[in-house]
DNA sequence: AACAGGCTAATGTCATGACAAACTGACATA
DNA sequence: TATGTCAGTTTGTCATGACATTAGCCTGTT
């Protein structure tokens, strides 16, 4: 029951301790070192063990009870969840997930360009009427084969865009690039059926489910970024969430 | 710049002060007291004025970045965010979501009975292989018309359903007051086209693009208590999700 | 006028201490 | 046997204090 991880805690890194303690953790859950079911020891018990207060004990764990690896009652203790454990949505791009899971994103531009604002991308952007935004069209391919269409808006002073740039990368790495710090995002994810465009460009029929999903993202001053309109193959691709009460 | 909003704080009731204060501005921000971009006194002064600690004032505030409403930045301090302040995916039924919106959700009980799970279910559920579970098949309408065809598996052990109590109450309201606290759910969310017998029930045609969503539960032991399978017509309902970083 | 430096203000991190509330299990009692 | 009570364990909540880090502004210098 004692379960020591071993962790390597650097009190001088400018990483927080209590996320080197809560990554720490999550590593050891997901290579399987603490399999499911697993007790946890106490709190005070733990924060002893590595030196540390219990309120930074509590914070690693709440990170943990959040990304859903673990569950925790009053007067029982802190369980390792069971076998589910997936990826939780992330505010990062499609591209940077894709890549993580072993893929090989290739990104076209199928279109770049300026144009006024209609009024439903101005009101998502914060924009007054009438202004120009950059227009962005891209097709990305796992494999060789077409995964997502996905269309984007974002106003000119977050960053200049040019097509070389985004055949190499995702949005999102290149507006961070830019000295964007995205801090939110509002998303909402649906369904829609692929017209002749779209199935033409996706390799589907005309008429094809597809995944569509609608974003605005924000950074830390709490101004939109970007907005996009994505549509994805429907049996290629879906959204994973884990929701905490 | 003060902004009084003279919350009033229960120190004896059993829902925490961090939760008291944080419901209050969640409310002031929703309906406008506290417009977009206003921003917030630091947390200090908050503290003070409303006679707590700074943790708890700081547990307020971080629990309203978690839910979208504000953003904060070191050093510049704490502001409400941007207009679309819209409803973020919660651990309840739709049909509490439904009602909160104002709407009147109808279910239809297709099917109710007991069958032995097949391998994905039980692998879904934490069970071994060939244990019986209740079987569930409903339809839910909102203003006479359709809008969900919902298939669940429950584990006998977690409540013993009956079609009576579920033609008047969401299934979660219905479990909960079996006297199960769920605490997290995994969800995938994608798309399918309707076959012959969902677009027959959804009343649209057949390979209509409809909304697939597909959910594990957990209690606060960490077991599974219910899993399911959900059809949305597109053109009626998607999932807002808010990620912040 | 432009840049460097320092000051201020605000959030971020961490420590210590205390009490409350809830669950478990053992024990006593009817 | 069944039920109620009590003690122990563990998480939940709250308070106080301190220092670190960052952003923005002001000021002085070049």
């Amino acid at each position: 029951m004692p379960l020591d991880l071993d962790i390597a805690l650097d009190r001088s890194s400018p990483v927080p301790l209590y996320h080197q303690v809560a990554s720490a953790f999550e590593r050891a859950i997901r290579e399987g070192a603490l399999p499911p079911e697993t007790k946890l020891e106490n709190e005070i018990a733990l924060a002893q063990r590595y030196s540390l207060s219990r309120p930074t004990m509590r914070q690693a764990m709440d990170q943990l009870v959040r990304d859903g690896l673990v569950v925790r009652r009053r007067g029982v203790g802190t369980q390792v969840v069971g076998p589910p454990v997936r990826r939780n949505l992330k505010l990062s791009s499609l591209y940077n997930d894709l890549q993580e899971e072993g893929a090989e994103p290739k990104t076209t531009v199928l279109s770049l360009e300026n144009v006024t604002a209609d009024e439903g991308i101005c009101k998502k952007l914060g924009l007054s009427a009438g202004t120009t935004v950059q227009h962005l069209l891209r097709l990305r391919r796992v494999d060789g084969r077409p995964l997502a269409l996905m269309e984007n808006w974002i106003p000119p002073e977050v960053a200049e865009l040019t097509e070389e740039v985004l055949e190499h990368d995702g949005l999102y790495n290149v507006l961070r690039k830019s000295g964007v710090d995205f801090r939110m995002a509002y998303q909402t994810v649906g369904a829609a059926a692929a017209d002749a465009d779209q199935a033409e460009q996706l390799a589907v029929e005309k008429g094809s489910p597809l995944v569509l999903m609608e974003r605005t993202a924000l950074d830390s001053r709490g101004s939109a970024v970007e907005c996009g309109r994505h549509l994805y193959r429907a049996d290629r691709y879906s959204f994973d969430i884990t929701l905490v009460n």
